[in-house]
DNA sequence: ACTGGAAGACGTCAGTCTGA
DNA sequence: TCAGACTGACGTCTTCCAGT
């Protein structure tokens, strides 16, 4: 696998090999300098120790930046949406806001605690914390929601991804919610859970089991794109910087020709 | 049109690191 | 000490493109 920029042809192997190729190449570049003669032989076992325990690519990054003005710094985890609400702002960070059809807004934090909040309430002020989980084998795309908060109020109605809405079906002790398409009277599954009572069965414990590993299995597969994420900023940050050192080390050779010809003139 | 390779994205597992 | 975050490694899938 061969890997072209900046008219650059760098060897790619695999994918995880490429950055520490271009950190050999910064590291290389700028050491040119001062330690051209020496050894600049790593042991392989070593480095090999060195590079697995590198710390993370946003602590690198941002250590880089910190000594290097020019760097970008790898940002924390942002939120999708840009036009927050105020009152949810204050919050858990949430990785999804949804709107419901009388105003409220519906967070979604991190931890897939659910946030419900009134537009007119000041952050606290009701706000009605959910518990996401998904349990069993659901079938594919279905979400079950866990309802920790009593509604007061009738029927509530709120929108979820895919242009579906979820409708609360059923008042009382056992409130159900249904996805449905919004143009449509049928639907598409029943995905409400009351409140969750005590786990003691077999079943039941199974069941716990399986909703904790796809739990793991969801925050290691966003883990996974947000690490690769910043891999790449991380590989782009070094290509830029490569360019940038391979520049001044240029330059610095031309200043120390023009240096050497006035110190040393030619004699005729 | 078909095919095979390159490249990239993704999901998962396993091991390490880190903060509480 | 431990749970959660992070990341390397590996396999799979999809897309693109050049060659036939």
């Amino acid at each position: 696998m061969w890997w072209h920029q900046h008219n650059l042809c760098f060897r790619h192997p695999v994918d995880e090999d490429y950055s520490g190729d271009l950190e050999e190449k910064v590291a290389t570049i700028a050491e040119t300098d001062e330690s051209a003669e020496s050894e600049g032989v790593i042991d392989s076992h070593k480095r090999r120790e060195i590079l697995s325990r590198r710390p993370s690519y946003r602590k690198i990054l941002n250590e880089l930046s910190s000594d290097v003005p020019g760097v970008p710094k790898i940002e924390e985890e942002k939120s999708e949406e840009e036009g927050t609400p105020p009152n949810i702002a204050t919050m858990a960070v949430p990785t999804s806001i949804y709107q419901t059809s009388t105003g409220q807004y519906i967070a979604i934090a991190q931890g897939g605690t659910i946030q419900i909040s009134n537009p007119g309430s000041d952050g606290v002020q009701g706000l009605q914390a959910l518990t996401m989980t998904n349990s069993g084998a659901p079938p594919p795309g279905a979400t079950i929601v866990q309802y920790a908060a009593q509604s007061a109020d009738g029927t509530q109605q709120f929108f979820v991804p895919g242009s579906q809405v979820v409708v609360q079906a059923a008042t009382g002790d056992m409130p159900t919610y249904q996805i449905r398409a919004p143009t449509t009277a049928l639907p598409q599954g029943v995905v409400m859970a009351a409140s969750p009572g005590s786990l003691h069965s077999p079943q039941q414990l199974a069941e716990e089991a399986t909703r904790k590993r796809e739990l793991r299995l969801m925050k290691n597969r966003e883990a996974a794109k947000e690490c690769r994420r910043r891999k790449k900023e991380y590989v782009k940050c070094l290509e830029s910087r490569v360019a940038v050192l391979e520049v001044q080390n240029k330059k610095l050779i031309e200043e120390l020709e023009t240096l050497k010809d006035i110190c040393s003139p030619k004699t005729d």
